[in-house]
DNA sequence: GGCGATAGAATTGCTAACAATATTTTTAGC
DNA sequence: GCTAAAAATATTGTTAGCAATTCTATCGCC
Protein backbone atom coordinates (compact mmCIF):
# COMPACT_ATOMS: atom_id res chain seq x y z
CA UNK A 1 0.00 0.00 0.00
CA UNK A 2 1.33 3.21 -0.40
CA UNK A 3 3.19 4.88 1.85
CA UNK A 4 1.03 7.88 2.11
CA UNK A 5 -2.26 5.87 3.35
CA UNK A 6 0.46 3.28 5.52
CA UNK A 7 1.05 6.67 7.13
CA UNK A 8 -2.53 8.12 7.20
CA UNK A 9 -3.40 4.53 8.82
CA UNK A 10 -1.19 4.07 11.16
CA UNK A 11 -2.14 8.22 12.50
CA UNK A 12 -5.48 6.93 12.66
CA UNK A 13 -4.80 3.69 14.69
CA UNK A 14 -2.45 5.58 16.73
CA UNK A 15 -5.59 8.12 17.49
CA UNK A 16 -7.92 5.41 18.56
CA UNK A 17 -5.39 3.18 20.50
CA UNK A 18 -4.42 6.10 22.83
CA UNK A 19 -8.25 7.36 23.06
CA UNK A 20 -8.88 3.97 24.09
CA UNK A 21 -5.55 3.64 26.65
CA UNK A 22 -6.23 6.79 28.06
CA UNK A 23 -9.71 6.16 28.64
CA UNK A 24 -11.37 8.37 26.63
CA UNK A 25 -12.95 6.12 24.74
CA UNK A 26 -14.93 3.49 27.24
CA UNK A 27 -15.67 -0.04 26.59
CA UNK A 28 -18.37 -1.06 24.38
CA UNK A 29 -18.04 2.54 23.03
CA UNK A 30 -19.80 2.81 19.13
CA UNK A 31 -17.27 3.54 16.59
CA UNK A 32 -19.02 4.52 13.30
CA UNK A 33 -17.25 5.02 10.68
CA UNK A 34 -19.06 8.25 9.09
CA UNK A 35 -18.54 9.98 12.48
CA UNK A 36 -14.64 9.05 12.47
CA UNK A 37 -14.46 10.11 8.57
CA UNK A 38 -15.60 13.43 10.63
CA UNK A 39 -13.91 14.16 13.42
CA UNK A 40 -10.36 12.71 12.33
CA UNK A 41 -10.73 14.74 8.93
CA UNK A 42 -9.61 11.48 7.16
CA UNK A 43 -10.64 8.67 3.96
CA UNK A 44 -13.33 6.26 4.97
CA UNK A 45 -11.16 3.54 3.69
CA UNK A 46 -8.34 4.57 5.87
CA UNK A 47 -10.39 4.59 8.57
CA UNK A 48 -12.18 1.07 7.60
CA UNK A 49 -8.48 0.10 6.95
CA UNK A 50 -7.12 1.34 10.72
CA UNK A 51 -10.87 -0.63 12.52
CA UNK A 52 -9.66 -3.69 10.98
CA UNK A 53 -6.02 -3.50 12.41
CA UNK A 54 -7.45 -2.31 15.65
CA UNK A 55 -9.43 -5.46 15.97
CA UNK A 56 -7.39 -7.77 14.17
CA UNK A 57 -4.08 -7.41 15.81
CA UNK A 58 -4.31 -5.33 18.70
CA UNK A 59 -7.93 -6.86 19.89
CA UNK A 60 -8.97 -3.69 20.94
CA UNK A 61 -11.65 -3.42 19.07
CA UNK A 62 -15.01 -5.22 18.02
CA UNK A 63 -16.33 -5.51 14.42
CA UNK A 64 -19.75 -6.96 13.87
CA UNK A 65 -20.46 -8.28 10.16
CA UNK A 66 -22.76 -5.21 8.86
CA UNK A 67 -23.01 -3.89 12.32
CA UNK A 68 -19.92 -1.96 12.49
CA UNK A 69 -16.86 -1.49 15.28
CA UNK A 70 -17.16 -0.78 19.17
CA UNK A 71 -14.68 -0.10 21.88
CA UNK A 72 -14.11 -4.47 22.84
CA UNK A 73 -14.82 -5.84 25.95
CA UNK A 74 -12.39 -8.33 26.94
CA UNK A 75 -13.82 -11.61 28.55
CA UNK A 76 -12.24 -12.03 31.89
CA UNK A 77 -10.34 -14.98 31.14
CA UNK A 78 -8.92 -12.62 28.00
CA UNK A 79 -7.79 -9.98 30.53
CA UNK A 80 -5.92 -13.02 32.85
CA UNK A 81 -4.28 -14.52 29.73
CA UNK A 82 -3.22 -10.85 28.65
CA UNK A 83 -1.89 -10.30 32.40
CA UNK A 84 -0.34 -13.43 32.75
CA UNK A 85 1.27 -12.85 29.25
CA UNK A 86 2.50 -9.44 29.80
CA UNK A 87 3.94 -10.34 33.21
CA UNK A 88 5.69 -13.06 31.54
CA UNK A 89 7.63 -10.43 29.27
CA UNK A 90 8.41 -7.81 31.28
CA UNK A 91 9.76 -10.63 33.47
CA UNK A 92 12.36 -11.34 30.98
CA UNK A 93 12.08 -7.27 29.39
CA UNK A 94 13.83 -6.65 33.57
CA UNK A 95 16.46 -9.10 32.81
CA UNK A 96 17.56 -8.52 29.66
CA UNK A 97 17.33 -4.55 30.38
CA UNK A 98 20.40 -5.28 33.68
CA UNK A 99 22.27 -7.05 30.69
CA UNK A 100 22.09 -4.58 28.36
CA UNK A 101 22.71 -1.08 30.74
CA UNK A 102 24.79 1.50 29.15
CA UNK A 103 25.18 4.76 30.12
CA UNK A 104 22.84 6.28 27.54
CA UNK A 105 20.27 3.24 28.91
CA UNK A 106 20.57 4.50 32.56
CA UNK A 107 19.71 8.03 31.14
CA UNK A 108 17.08 7.45 29.34
CA UNK A 109 15.21 5.51 32.37
CA UNK A 110 16.18 8.06 34.60
CA UNK A 111 14.81 10.89 31.93
CA UNK A 112 11.22 8.74 31.78
CA UNK A 113 11.18 8.73 35.46
CA UNK A 114 11.28 12.67 35.42
CA UNK A 115 8.73 12.88 32.31
CA UNK A 116 6.04 10.63 34.62
CA UNK A 117 7.34 12.70 38.16
CA UNK A 118 6.55 15.79 36.03
CA UNK A 119 3.03 14.95 34.70
CA UNK A 120 1.62 13.98 38.35
CA UNK A 121 2.78 17.12 39.49
CA UNK A 122 1.18 19.14 37.19
CA UNK A 123 -1.61 16.91 37.73
CA UNK A 124 -2.44 15.80 34.02
CA UNK A 125 -4.33 12.77 34.31
CA UNK A 126 -4.17 11.78 30.72
CA UNK A 127 -0.30 12.56 30.66
CA UNK A 128 0.24 10.31 33.43
CA UNK A 129 -1.38 7.38 32.04
CA UNK A 130 0.46 8.04 29.13
CA UNK A 131 3.68 8.03 30.86
CA UNK A 132 3.29 5.20 33.00
CA UNK A 133 2.61 3.11 29.98
CA UNK A 134 5.63 4.96 28.03
CA UNK A 135 7.91 3.60 30.92
CA UNK A 136 7.60 0.16 30.18
CA UNK A 137 7.82 1.00 26.69
CA UNK A 138 11.32 2.43 27.49
CA UNK A 139 12.24 -0.20 29.41
CA UNK A 140 11.84 -2.74 26.90
CA UNK A 141 13.87 -0.26 24.37
CA UNK A 142 16.57 -0.90 26.99
CA UNK A 143 16.31 -4.07 26.78
CA UNK A 144 16.90 -4.07 23.37
CA UNK A 145 14.50 -6.56 21.77
CA UNK A 146 12.41 -4.83 19.45
CA UNK A 147 10.19 -8.14 18.96
CA UNK A 148 10.13 -8.11 22.48
CA UNK A 149 8.72 -4.30 22.89
CA UNK A 150 6.20 -4.89 19.97
CA UNK A 151 4.41 -7.87 21.34
CA UNK A 152 5.01 -5.54 24.92
CA UNK A 153 3.33 -2.56 23.56
CA UNK A 154 0.28 -4.30 21.89
CA UNK A 155 -0.33 -6.21 25.40
CA UNK A 156 -0.04 -2.19 27.09
CA UNK A 157 -2.68 -1.55 24.82
CA UNK A 158 -4.78 -4.23 25.70
CA UNK A 159 -4.24 -3.89 29.23
CA UNK A 160 -5.13 -0.47 29.25
CA UNK A 161 -8.29 -1.46 27.69
CA UNK A 162 -9.01 -4.31 30.50
CA UNK A 163 -7.98 -1.50 33.15
CA UNK A 164 -10.85 0.75 32.04
CA UNK A 165 -13.20 -2.45 32.39
CA UNK A 166 -12.85 -3.84 35.16
CA UNK A 167 -10.96 -1.61 37.32
CA UNK A 168 -12.88 -0.73 41.10
CA UNK A 169 -11.89 2.85 41.96
CA UNK A 170 -11.06 4.74 38.95
CA UNK A 171 -6.95 5.48 39.68
CA UNK A 172 -4.59 5.40 37.87
CA UNK A 173 -2.63 1.95 36.42
CA UNK A 174 1.01 2.57 37.33
CA UNK A 175 2.54 4.11 40.43
CA UNK A 176 5.22 6.30 40.05
CA UNK A 177 6.94 5.16 43.19
CA UNK A 178 7.17 1.44 41.94
CA UNK A 179 8.77 2.14 38.90
CA UNK A 180 10.75 4.82 40.52
CA UNK A 181 11.84 1.78 43.30
CA UNK A 182 12.60 -0.78 39.63
CA UNK A 183 14.92 1.27 38.42
CA UNK A 184 16.79 1.83 41.22
CA UNK A 185 17.04 -1.96 41.70
CA UNK A 186 17.97 -2.58 37.68
CA UNK A 187 20.62 0.17 38.22
CA UNK A 188 22.35 -1.30 40.94
CA UNK A 189 22.13 -4.43 38.33
CA UNK A 190 20.56 -6.58 41.01
CA UNK A 191 18.41 -9.19 38.87
CA UNK A 192 16.52 -10.97 41.47
CA UNK A 193 15.07 -7.64 42.78
CA UNK A 194 14.29 -5.77 39.93
CA UNK A 195 12.38 -9.12 39.34
CA UNK A 196 10.60 -9.16 42.23
CA UNK A 197 9.32 -5.81 42.16
CA UNK A 198 8.42 -6.05 38.70
CA UNK A 199 5.93 -9.15 39.89
CA UNK A 200 4.98 -6.96 42.59
CA UNK A 201 4.18 -4.23 40.13
CA UNK A 202 2.26 -6.64 37.70
CA UNK A 203 0.31 -8.19 40.78
CA UNK A 204 -0.33 -4.50 42.35
CA UNK A 205 -2.47 -3.67 38.61
CA UNK A 206 -4.31 -6.87 39.27
CA UNK A 207 -5.25 -6.43 42.69
CA UNK A 208 -7.25 -3.00 42.00
CA UNK A 209 -9.32 -4.77 39.38
CA UNK A 210 -12.74 -7.12 39.52
CA UNK A 211 -11.23 -10.26 37.66
CA UNK A 212 -13.41 -12.45 39.71
CA UNK A 213 -17.13 -12.87 38.95
CA UNK A 214 -18.18 -12.73 35.31
CA UNK A 215 -20.26 -9.38 34.88
CA UNK A 216 -21.06 -9.91 31.13
CA UNK A 217 -23.16 -13.06 29.67
CA UNK A 218 -25.38 -13.05 33.18
CA UNK A 219 -27.45 -15.69 32.77
CA UNK A 220 -30.76 -13.72 32.51
CA UNK A 221 -32.95 -16.83 33.81
CA UNK A 222 -30.84 -17.70 37.13
CA UNK A 223 -30.57 -13.77 38.10
CA UNK A 224 -34.42 -13.35 38.10
CA UNK A 225 -36.31 -16.83 38.50
CA UNK A 226 -36.01 -15.75 42.24
CA UNK A 227 -37.05 -12.04 41.96
CA UNK B 1 -15.95 -6.03 7.38
CA UNK B 2 -18.27 -8.24 6.27
CA UNK B 3 -17.80 -11.95 7.18
CA UNK B 4 -17.02 -13.65 4.24
CA UNK B 5 -14.41 -10.91 3.05
CA UNK B 6 -12.54 -11.56 6.76
CA UNK B 7 -13.01 -15.44 5.75
CA UNK B 8 -11.48 -15.04 3.06
CA UNK B 9 -9.00 -12.85 3.83
CA UNK B 10 -8.30 -15.37 6.39
CA UNK B 11 -7.97 -18.09 4.02
CA UNK B 12 -5.37 -15.96 1.75
CA UNK B 13 -2.76 -14.84 4.65
CA UNK B 14 -2.98 -18.96 5.86
CA UNK B 15 -2.39 -20.00 2.39
CA UNK B 16 0.51 -17.67 1.92
CA UNK B 17 2.07 -18.06 5.53
CA UNK B 18 1.71 -21.94 5.09
CA UNK B 19 4.05 -21.16 2.11
CA UNK B 20 6.44 -19.61 3.41
CA UNK B 21 6.76 -21.73 6.66
CA UNK B 22 7.04 -24.34 4.66
CA UNK B 23 9.72 -23.13 2.44
CA UNK B 24 7.70 -23.36 -0.85
CA UNK B 25 7.97 -19.63 -1.06
CA UNK B 26 11.36 -18.39 -0.57
CA UNK B 27 12.66 -15.03 1.02
CA UNK B 28 12.83 -12.27 -1.54
CA UNK B 29 10.09 -13.92 -3.78
CA UNK B 30 8.05 -11.55 -5.37
CA UNK B 31 4.34 -11.60 -4.65
CA UNK B 32 2.31 -9.87 -7.62
CA UNK B 33 -0.92 -8.93 -6.83
CA UNK B 34 -2.30 -9.78 -10.10
CA UNK B 35 -0.81 -13.45 -9.92
CA UNK B 36 -1.77 -14.12 -6.57
CA UNK B 37 -5.68 -13.17 -7.63
CA UNK B 38 -5.64 -15.58 -10.26
CA UNK B 39 -3.56 -18.48 -8.59
CA UNK B 40 -5.73 -18.40 -5.46
CA UNK B 41 -8.78 -17.19 -7.91
CA UNK B 42 -9.39 -14.52 -5.31
CA UNK B 43 -10.59 -10.83 -5.28
CA UNK B 44 -7.83 -8.29 -5.72
CA UNK B 45 -8.68 -5.98 -2.94
CA UNK B 46 -8.86 -9.04 -0.19
CA UNK B 47 -5.35 -10.15 -1.37
CA UNK B 48 -4.02 -6.59 -1.01
CA UNK B 49 -6.02 -6.95 2.66
CA UNK B 50 -3.90 -10.34 2.77
CA UNK B 51 -0.89 -8.73 2.45
CA UNK B 52 -0.83 -5.51 4.43
CA UNK B 53 -1.75 -8.34 7.74
CA UNK B 54 0.68 -10.57 6.23
CA UNK B 55 3.43 -7.49 6.41
CA UNK B 56 2.06 -5.57 9.05
CA UNK B 57 1.32 -7.99 11.84
CA UNK B 58 3.49 -11.17 11.21
CA UNK B 59 6.53 -9.60 9.37
CA UNK B 60 6.85 -12.04 6.96
CA UNK B 61 6.52 -10.01 3.55
CA UNK B 62 7.86 -6.36 3.02
CA UNK B 63 5.96 -4.41 0.58
CA UNK B 64 7.60 -1.62 -0.89
CA UNK B 65 5.24 1.51 -2.05
CA UNK B 66 4.64 1.58 -5.81
CA UNK B 67 6.62 -1.78 -6.04
CA UNK B 68 4.48 -4.45 -4.46
CA UNK B 69 5.23 -7.13 -2.08
CA UNK B 70 7.81 -9.64 -1.61
CA UNK B 71 8.70 -12.32 1.27
CA UNK B 72 10.26 -10.89 3.92
CA UNK B 73 14.46 -11.29 4.22
CA UNK B 74 14.40 -10.47 8.25
CA UNK B 75 17.98 -9.04 9.14
CA UNK B 76 20.09 -10.98 11.54
CA UNK B 77 19.43 -8.67 14.40
CA UNK B 78 15.64 -9.00 13.98
CA UNK B 79 16.30 -13.15 13.53
CA UNK B 80 17.93 -13.00 17.04
CA UNK B 81 15.41 -10.87 18.50
CA UNK B 82 12.98 -13.48 17.49
CA UNK B 83 14.27 -16.22 18.82
CA UNK B 84 15.20 -14.60 21.47
CA UNK B 85 11.01 -14.23 22.37
CA UNK B 86 10.17 -17.26 21.23
CA UNK B 87 12.52 -18.62 23.43
CA UNK B 88 11.03 -16.43 26.39
CA UNK B 89 7.62 -17.53 25.53
CA UNK B 90 8.14 -21.22 25.20
CA UNK B 91 9.79 -21.52 28.20
CA UNK B 92 6.66 -19.87 30.01
CA UNK B 93 4.31 -21.95 27.71
CA UNK B 94 5.98 -25.56 29.25
CA UNK B 95 5.71 -24.02 32.91
CA UNK B 96 1.99 -23.67 32.51
CA UNK B 97 1.33 -26.65 30.42
CA UNK B 98 2.45 -28.86 33.08
CA UNK B 99 0.39 -27.00 35.66
CA UNK B 100 -2.37 -27.05 33.44
CA UNK B 101 -2.33 -30.78 32.63
CA UNK B 102 -5.54 -32.49 32.01
CA UNK B 103 -6.33 -36.50 30.89
CA UNK B 104 -7.46 -34.78 27.27
CA UNK B 105 -4.75 -32.44 27.40
CA UNK B 106 -2.25 -35.54 27.56
CA UNK B 107 -4.16 -37.04 25.10
CA UNK B 108 -3.49 -33.72 22.72
CA UNK B 109 0.21 -33.85 23.34
CA UNK B 110 0.40 -37.41 22.62
CA UNK B 111 -1.99 -37.34 19.23
CA UNK B 112 0.36 -34.80 18.06
CA UNK B 113 3.42 -36.88 18.62
CA UNK B 114 1.54 -39.70 16.71
CA UNK B 115 0.51 -37.08 13.85
CA UNK B 116 4.82 -35.82 13.45
CA UNK B 117 5.92 -39.66 13.59
CA UNK B 118 3.55 -40.39 10.61
CA UNK B 119 4.35 -37.70 8.61
CA UNK B 120 7.95 -38.82 8.95
CA UNK B 121 7.29 -42.11 8.08
CA UNK B 122 5.40 -41.11 5.16
CA UNK B 123 8.45 -39.26 4.00
CA UNK B 124 6.16 -35.93 3.63
CA UNK B 125 8.40 -33.47 4.09
CA UNK B 126 6.08 -30.62 4.18
CA UNK B 127 3.87 -32.42 5.92
CA UNK B 128 6.68 -32.82 8.47
CA UNK B 129 7.81 -29.05 8.51
CA UNK B 130 3.79 -28.15 9.23
CA UNK B 131 3.40 -30.65 12.08
CA UNK B 132 6.81 -30.11 13.97
CA UNK B 133 5.20 -26.26 13.70
CA UNK B 134 1.89 -27.50 15.06
CA UNK B 135 3.76 -29.55 17.98
CA UNK B 136 4.38 -26.10 19.48
CA UNK B 137 1.01 -24.36 18.95
CA UNK B 138 -0.98 -27.88 20.86
CA UNK B 139 1.88 -27.39 23.76
CA UNK B 140 0.92 -23.46 23.81
CA UNK B 141 -2.93 -24.65 23.66
CA UNK B 142 -2.44 -27.03 26.48
CA UNK B 143 -0.85 -24.93 28.40
CA UNK B 144 -4.20 -22.52 28.30
CA UNK B 145 -3.20 -19.11 27.48
CA UNK B 146 -4.84 -17.60 24.01
CA UNK B 147 -3.02 -14.76 23.97
CA UNK B 148 0.80 -16.60 24.51
CA UNK B 149 -0.91 -19.21 21.72
CA UNK B 150 -1.33 -16.01 19.43
CA UNK B 151 1.88 -14.33 20.21
CA UNK B 152 3.46 -17.70 19.65
CA UNK B 153 2.00 -18.39 16.62
CA UNK B 154 3.45 -15.34 15.07
CA UNK B 155 6.97 -15.91 16.29
CA UNK B 156 6.73 -19.42 14.70
CA UNK B 157 5.74 -18.22 11.28
CA UNK B 158 8.61 -15.78 11.53
CA UNK B 159 10.80 -18.08 13.03
CA UNK B 160 10.02 -20.72 9.75
CA UNK B 161 11.01 -18.12 7.38
CA UNK B 162 14.06 -17.36 9.13
CA UNK B 163 15.21 -20.65 9.22
CA UNK B 164 14.88 -20.85 5.07
CA UNK B 165 17.32 -17.88 5.00
CA UNK B 166 19.69 -18.51 7.02
CA UNK B 167 20.10 -22.56 7.68
CA UNK B 168 23.19 -23.80 6.37
CA UNK B 169 22.26 -26.78 5.60
CA UNK B 170 18.38 -28.03 4.53
CA UNK B 171 17.46 -29.64 7.01
CA UNK B 172 13.97 -30.28 8.62
CA UNK B 173 13.30 -27.86 11.84
CA UNK B 174 12.56 -29.75 14.64
CA UNK B 175 13.77 -33.18 15.60
CA UNK B 176 11.23 -35.22 16.89
CA UNK B 177 13.15 -36.91 19.27
CA UNK B 178 13.47 -33.99 21.33
CA UNK B 179 9.63 -33.18 20.87
CA UNK B 180 9.39 -36.63 22.24
CA UNK B 181 11.83 -36.51 25.23
CA UNK B 182 10.03 -33.09 26.28
CA UNK B 183 6.26 -34.30 25.75
CA UNK B 184 7.99 -37.23 28.30
CA UNK B 185 9.18 -34.24 30.92
CA UNK B 186 6.12 -32.59 31.02
CA UNK B 187 4.02 -35.46 31.14
CA UNK B 188 6.48 -36.62 34.02
CA UNK B 189 5.63 -32.96 36.13
CA UNK B 190 9.23 -32.80 35.56
CA UNK B 191 9.10 -28.68 35.43
CA UNK B 192 13.20 -28.40 35.24
CA UNK B 193 14.04 -30.93 32.68
CA UNK B 194 11.11 -29.71 30.73
CA UNK B 195 12.51 -26.28 30.94
CA UNK B 196 15.61 -27.47 30.35
CA UNK B 197 14.79 -29.33 27.09
CA UNK B 198 12.93 -26.82 25.51
CA UNK B 199 16.30 -24.45 25.92
CA UNK B 200 17.80 -26.82 24.43
CA UNK B 201 15.57 -27.53 21.41
CA UNK B 202 15.41 -23.24 20.88
CA UNK B 203 19.51 -23.51 21.10
CA UNK B 204 19.77 -26.45 18.54
CA UNK B 205 17.71 -24.73 16.17
CA UNK B 206 19.40 -21.94 16.20
CA UNK B 207 22.57 -23.85 15.77
CA UNK B 208 21.79 -25.08 12.63
CA UNK B 209 21.57 -20.84 11.62
CA UNK B 210 24.11 -18.52 10.04
CA UNK B 211 23.46 -16.23 12.39
CA UNK B 212 26.82 -14.94 12.80
CA UNK B 213 27.88 -12.96 9.94
CA UNK B 214 25.40 -10.44 8.05
CA UNK B 215 24.74 -11.46 4.45
CA UNK B 216 22.29 -9.03 3.33
CA UNK B 217 23.60 -5.04 3.02
CA UNK B 218 27.29 -6.35 1.66
CA UNK B 219 29.79 -3.47 1.08
CA UNK B 220 29.95 -3.83 -3.13
CA UNK B 221 33.08 -2.10 -2.61
CA UNK B 222 34.87 -3.34 0.11
CA UNK B 223 33.75 -6.97 -1.53
CA UNK B 224 35.29 -6.42 -4.72
CA UNK B 225 38.18 -4.21 -4.37
CA UNK B 226 40.25 -7.19 -4.74
CA UNK B 227 40.01 -8.86 -7.86
C1' DG C 1 -52.26 0.00 25.05
C1' DG C 2 -49.16 -3.55 23.53
C1' DC C 3 -47.37 -6.32 19.78
C1' DG C 4 -45.88 -7.15 15.22
C1' DA C 5 -45.19 -5.81 10.47
C1' DT C 6 -43.66 -2.63 7.00
C1' DA C 7 -41.37 1.38 4.98
C1' DG C 8 -37.72 4.63 5.40
C1' DA C 9 -33.14 5.99 6.97
C1' DA C 10 -28.62 5.03 8.27
C1' DT C 11 -24.64 2.31 8.03
C1' DT C 12 -21.57 -1.00 6.35
C1' DG C 13 -19.75 -3.95 2.43
C1' DC C 14 -18.21 -4.46 -2.25
C1' DT C 15 -16.67 -3.57 -6.83
C1' DA C 16 -14.98 -1.63 -10.83
C1' DA C 17 -13.01 2.07 -13.07
C1' DC C 18 -9.51 5.57 -12.96
C1' DA C 19 -4.97 7.70 -11.51
C1' DA C 20 -0.15 7.45 -10.20
C1' DT C 21 4.13 5.22 -10.20
C1' DA C 22 7.69 2.05 -11.64
C1' DT C 23 9.67 -1.05 -15.07
C1' DT C 24 10.67 -2.46 -19.62
C1' DT C 25 11.19 -1.71 -24.40
C1' DT C 26 11.99 1.05 -28.20
C1' DT C 27 14.15 4.65 -30.57
C1' DA C 28 17.21 8.44 -31.54
C1' DG C 29 21.72 10.49 -31.14
C1' DC C 30 26.56 10.22 -30.60
C1' DG D 1 27.77 -0.33 -30.72
C1' DC D 2 26.83 2.21 -26.67
C1' DT D 3 24.26 5.73 -23.93
C1' DA D 4 20.29 8.17 -22.88
C1' DA D 5 15.88 9.90 -23.54
C1' DA D 6 11.03 8.71 -24.49
C1' DA D 7 7.17 5.91 -25.24
C1' DA D 8 4.77 1.68 -23.91
C1' DT D 9 3.58 -1.62 -20.63
C1' DA D 10 2.74 -3.47 -16.25
C1' DT D 11 1.76 -2.90 -11.54
C1' DT D 12 0.14 -0.66 -7.63
C1' DG D 13 -2.74 3.02 -5.30
C1' DT D 14 -7.11 5.65 -4.89
C1' DT D 15 -11.73 6.92 -5.20
C1' DA D 16 -16.56 7.16 -5.82
C1' DG D 17 -20.72 5.01 -6.37
C1' DC D 18 -23.77 1.23 -5.79
C1' DA D 19 -25.50 -2.94 -3.24
C1' DA D 20 -26.67 -5.33 0.94
C1' DT D 21 -27.78 -5.28 5.60
C1' DT D 22 -29.37 -3.51 9.88
C1' DC D 23 -31.59 -0.10 12.70
C1' DT D 24 -35.53 3.11 13.59
C1' DA D 25 -39.91 5.00 13.30
C1' DT D 26 -44.49 4.80 11.78
C1' DC D 27 -48.71 2.34 11.06
C1' DG D 28 -52.18 -1.25 11.49
C1' DC D 29 -54.12 -4.94 14.16
C1' DC D 30 -55.42 -7.66 18.11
Amino acid sequence: MGTRAQVEIKRIVERLADAISEHRLPPGARLTEAKLVEVLGANRNHVRAALQKLASEYKVVTIVPNRGACVAQPTIKEAKDVFAARGIIERSIVELAIANLTAKNRNRLLKQLEKEDGAIKRGERQEMIRESGNFHRVLAQVAGNEVLDELLAGLITRTSLIIALYQETPNVQCSIEEHQALVDAILAGDRGQAQYLMDEHMATIQRYLLLDERPGEVDLQAALSES
